[in-house]
DNA sequence: AAAAAAACAGTCAAATATGCTTTTTATTTT
DNA sequence: AAAATAAAAAGCATATTTGACTGTTTTTTT
């Protein structure tokens, strides 16, 4: 009767024949076959991802996999939550263990570069795109896309305390930073040619940089509106 | 066998009995095989897109298109070469045809902005993304994305002759337009939010003034590196 | 130790997509 | 007008993918 027991499955030192250990054992096959997903992701990309590869990338028999995940969609369903956990917590950990000596700035964006060419990161994007042209798809992918959104933004703001209360100018700093990031990693992948790369990353920082003097002017929308001006 | 008999009953300059009337009807139906395949890549994606699905789309029964096209991947990649061909055609055109009057800056970014969102340009960007997992699609896709690429480029430089002698800083007011703007509108096509746009172009159009401005310095080098930085 | 439950593996049938072949219809040439 | 050629439609064969079924082994409970 007992349902999979996988919340008390912390016991690491249980071995064959205690309690518990078959659950722990379903916990960690449960994990490998969402990697293997993941994987596949960006290996094949989303629409070449069949349940057979995934099984046979996970090193499990197709029925074994069927047993944990009954059809398709909840496997992918399960897949999408985990590699949203993961990608939070990589950029959390990324960001937020900045060292303090160097220069933060640039160290946030190095960072972020490096993250957004990571397995994690391709995979997250492979489904996004997909999602496009897929209702299903974009019903489960959606909700963590502005999750992520809504994080990334927060853990900027409190891992760099001197953009506080600069208001309008962080919004637009964030979105420079953004879009040009994700325009640039997409790019990256088809194209190698690190210090075109490179050398915009630091055009940006300095940019960063520019905005975040203007939040020290004494009419910030003053300031706002020189970044923005619309004449000539 | 049935025997054919001659209708005599329409005999318009463009209509049946005319010589070639056949082939330029053949290469009409071409046409719109393609521009069918076409609608499919926007509106299922590259990977759900089927010849059944383009058959239907373009209207004509399967067995007719698969004589004109033997096969899917002829088929695609002549729908490749299509797209390319309209992509490089539209973008002259509306690089070129850009106002004298107006601030031409800002024209050009608008106008290749709206090129962004058209389905064009979606179709392309589909084809390309998928062509990332998929060697074959890379094969015919790649060469089209890097002469675009090329022609984006010569373009730009013959319809801004202001910039012309730039030298490097022109090569980074480039990448700046192209990844800013790709990533905007990538992110555009899931987050209806025109205003978070508009804002971000005005300031792109408001840095590449500055950068030309800085064309004008005695010494372009010095130029482009206070724009490079590597201090804070 | 025996029974019950869970985990796992292998096989199969339905659905779908693709490429090929055959048949029918229309157009051009002789 | 008859023969030759081109175009279009329809149907068939093959391969892939998915979901379901059946049987076997392993683990847990009584």
């Amino acid at each position: 009767m007992e349902r999979a027991r996988a919340e008390q499955a912390d016991t690491s030192s249980t071995g064959p024949g205690q309690p518990g250990w078959q659950a722990e054992k379903s916990a960690l096959m449960r994990q490998q076959i969402l990697e293997a997903a993941i994987r596949c992701f960006v290996k094949l990309g989303y629409a070449r991802t069949t349940t057979t590869e995934i099984a046979q990338e996970a090193g499990v028999s197709r029925g074994a996999m069927v047993h944990h995940f009954s059809n398709k969609e909840r496997l992918i369903t399960a897949a999408v939550a985990h590699l949203h956990h993961r990608r939070v917590a990589s950029f959390r950990d990324a960001i937020a263990n900045i060292d303090p000596k160097t220069d933060r700035q640039t160290e946030g964006i190095e960072r972020y570069w490096d993250l957004l060419s990571d397995p994690t990161f391709i995979a997250f994007h492979e489904l996004t795109f997909a999602a496009r042209t897929d209702p299903t798809l974009e019903a489960i992918v959606g909700p963590a896309v502005r999750e992520f959104e809504a994080e990334w933004y927060e853990q900027a703001k409190r891992s760099f305390p001197e953009w506080a209360d600069t208001g309008r100018l962080f919004d637009l700093a964030m979105d420079l930073t953004q879009f040009l990031m994700e325009g640039m990693a997409i790019h990256s992948m088809m194209d190698d040619d690190p210090a075109r790369y490179q050398r915009l990353r630091r055009y940006l920082i300095n940019r960063l940089k520019e905005i975040l003097a203007a939040a020290d002017d004494p009419d910030p929308d003053a300031a706002v509106g020189r970044f923005l001006a619309d004449d000539g």
